[in-house]
DNA sequence: CCAAGGCCTGAATG
DNA sequence: ACATTCAGGCCTT
């Protein structure tokens, strides 16, 4: 029986940053669009489409049924029955995950959100204003200087120079969707400020490509703490590490690791207090 | 001065 | 000659 969705627990989970509850509703930057939502999910899109943000028209069931295979993945499911991944604006989140390297949660918002009030454009919706994504081509063309300005410091020329391999079609999001696995993920590494972890963000936030599982400093703390076998002995991890590691996340979590991946660590930071938006 | 959800570069190793 | 690993640096609050 699929569970319904919970907003406060998806928003909550470290994939999106440009979302913010007024009163009873949520409101999120979604590339070009604005989406507005009750507890459960999209009530009204600012472009008027139909999107699949929260990835509804995906099987839940088979896929909390392949990660159960874990018991700490079951307690989490238990605790968190809304979180769900979702399928996001592919552009916003590979620049969304560039510049989210070395940077607290509040940071990263910070500096997106800065993004979007200099290089994007306004719009009214539902009597408020917001500012949507940067354009590929408008963060392409900007000036390094102007970009540095948003806070976001040496990130500043991966933005630009991986807006301008979108811009200028060198790296085309959506065919890395179609790839397989292995090659999506080195084939987004050609992009600058791109490393494996940075990959499988954009690869499982936005492609919808579940083996995707992104190695970050928590999830690598959880592994050593809580799955002794997999035998994580240091703190940053080489490239061949990563493979490995991966591989081996894959293997005992199932096609889905990516969905077990995400209820971790959404358990492990919600356990040590740390702070959404 | 340190920490915060890595990535890049150059140099040393095998 | 190669493929890996290692050590620093990097913007900002």
């Amino acid at each position: 029986m699929p569970s319904r969705i919970n907003l406060e627990q998806t928003i909550n989970s470290g994939q999106v940053f440009l979302w913010q509850k007024c009163g009873k509703f949520w409101y999120g930057i979604n590339g070009q669009d604005v989406l507005k939502c009750n507890g459960m999910g999209v009530v009204e899109s600012f472009c008027g489409g139909v999107t699949d943000f929260f990835g509804t028209s995906r099987d839940d069931v088979i896929v909390r049924k392949s990660i159960s295979r874990d018991k700490r993945v079951c307690d989490a499911m238990m605790q968190y029955p809304g979180l769900r991944l979702l399928k996001q604006d592919t552009f916003q989140c590979m620049i969304t995950f560039i510049t989210s390297t070395n940077a607290s949660i509040q940071k990263i918002q910070a500096g997106l959100k800065m993004l979007c009030r200099k290089f994007g454009n306004m719009v009214e919706f539902d009597g408020l204003e917001f500012f949507l994504f940067p354009e590929p081509d408008i963060l392409a063309h900007a000036s390094l200087a102007e970009i540095q300005k948003c806070g976001i410091g040496y990130r500043s020329k991966y933005v630009k120079h991986a807006a301008q391999m979108i811009s200028d079609g060198t790296i085309n999001l959506e065919d890395a969707g179609k790839m397989k696995y292995h090659e999506a993920r080195k084939y987004l590494c050609d992009i600058p400020g791109v490393g494996n972890k940075v990959a499988d963000c954009i690869l499982l936030f936005s492609l919808e490509m579940d083996e995707a599982f992104p190695l970050d400093r928590w999830v690598l703390r959880i592994l050593q703490e809580y799955y002794p076998d997999f035998e994580i002995n240091t703190k940053s991890i080489t490239e061949k590490q990563y493979d490995i590691i991966h591989d081996m996340a894959v293997e005992y979590f199932g096609p889905h690791a990516g969905h077990a991946q995400q209820f971790l660590f959404k358990m492990e930071r919600d356990k040590h207090n740390k702070k959404w938006l």
